[in-house]
DNA sequence: GTCTATACTTGGATAGAC
DNA sequence: GTCTATCCAAGTATAGAC
């Protein structure tokens, strides 16, 4: 077979293996078992089996960037932007994909080699929320870098509890909340960035 | 040795193994190491590591929940309670409390025998940021447990992003921002429950 | 109650045939 | 480029001596 398609194949195993049994349990045994090919190629084509985690952390985080994007772009106040991100919380906790990134972040508290390349990853997040945020009447209760990290924050910590109880019905409720705010905001300043 | 003293030693140990090294390093050999006895002796005394870890977990908990109680016994408005709550912070971030909590949550989101154990163990956290809220003027911005909920999601995110970056300026930020909204919401319900 | 010794398992990584 | 075979390290857990 061709490298590329190997090297997909192997990247996606990864990605659903992170999912499902996470970081602890994501081994080039069990990779390469749902990528169809042999243990050995992992090393072949990614030199560890940390460094295929990354590739797959790479696509993960870069594809759920250009999902934030195109969900920010779409609104047009700050009330629909709160709705949007809590139709995009639900997506993301029905197909598993911040689960992923929960368990590299998790993995990287306590691990010096992976910690740096996680935190990079996670650097784009940052920006693109206080992009997000920059233009909205939610500038005004705070700077958007400081506003920025805590979104971040949240969204990560909601992640967490709600696989943790298996119930997603408090952070949705607190979703609920934030655009009843939000809309009230958007009384003072309705229109958002030219 | 007396069972309780060998016990406590090895609580003790897994504690400071799950702080430096996580979960993933937490081996019954290196918990022994540190607790200064024989790896054996886990599985005589708790029957398995698991049940060591979640017994670790059950001593951070406890002594946490004092801490954060008499945090918030102290404060008299809501503008001083977000800036204890800043100070505890920076004390979980020292002594890494906290970081014991973040890696069993974590490892938890994909352990099914884990998970509702842990659930368990942060049920009493919502409770009691229910009630530091309950009374105060922020109630006002919501439900308090929808509030305590975000609350709670809000305190380990910042965790997981203090230890990525190894900065933990974002996060203090964070919370000054936090300090001027509650002195303005003071101004308006300036006293606290009975 | 605590130790030593050991059985058993899983996982990272490499060598070498094809 | 992919496979088989294998080495080696680390971990859980138990048996049995003391």
């Amino acid at each position: 077979m061709a490298t590329a398609e190997t090297r997909d194949a192997l990247i996606e195993g990864a990605i659903a293996t992170l999912r499902e049994k996470g970081h602890a349990h994501a081994s080039a045994r069990e990779i390469a078992a749902r990528a169809g090919c042999n243990q050995a190629l992992i090393f072949y084509h990614f030199g560890s089996v940390e460094r295929l985690l990354l590739a797959a952390l790479d696509r993960v985080a870069e594809s759920r960037r250009a999902r934030y994007q195109a969900m920010v772009d779409e609104s047009r106040s700050l009330k629909e932007l709160v709705r949007t991100a809590r139709a995009v919380f639900e997506e993301d906790l029905d197909h598993g994909h911040v689960a992923v990134l929960v368990e590299m972040i998790a993995a990287a508290q306590s691990d010096d080699s992976l910690r740096p390349e996680v935190a990079e990853r996670l650097q784009p997040w940052r920006g693109f929320a206080a992009d997000a945020l920059r233009g909205t009447p939610a500038a005004r209760l705070g700077g958007p870098d400081e506003l920025a990290h805590g979104v971040v924050a949240l969204y990560l910590g909601l992640e967490l509890l709600a696989n943790l109880d298996g119930d997603r019905a408090p952070a949705l409720a607190l979703f609920d909340r934030a655009a009843s705010l939000a809309s009230l905001l958007d009384l003072f300043t309705p229109r958002r960035k030219s």
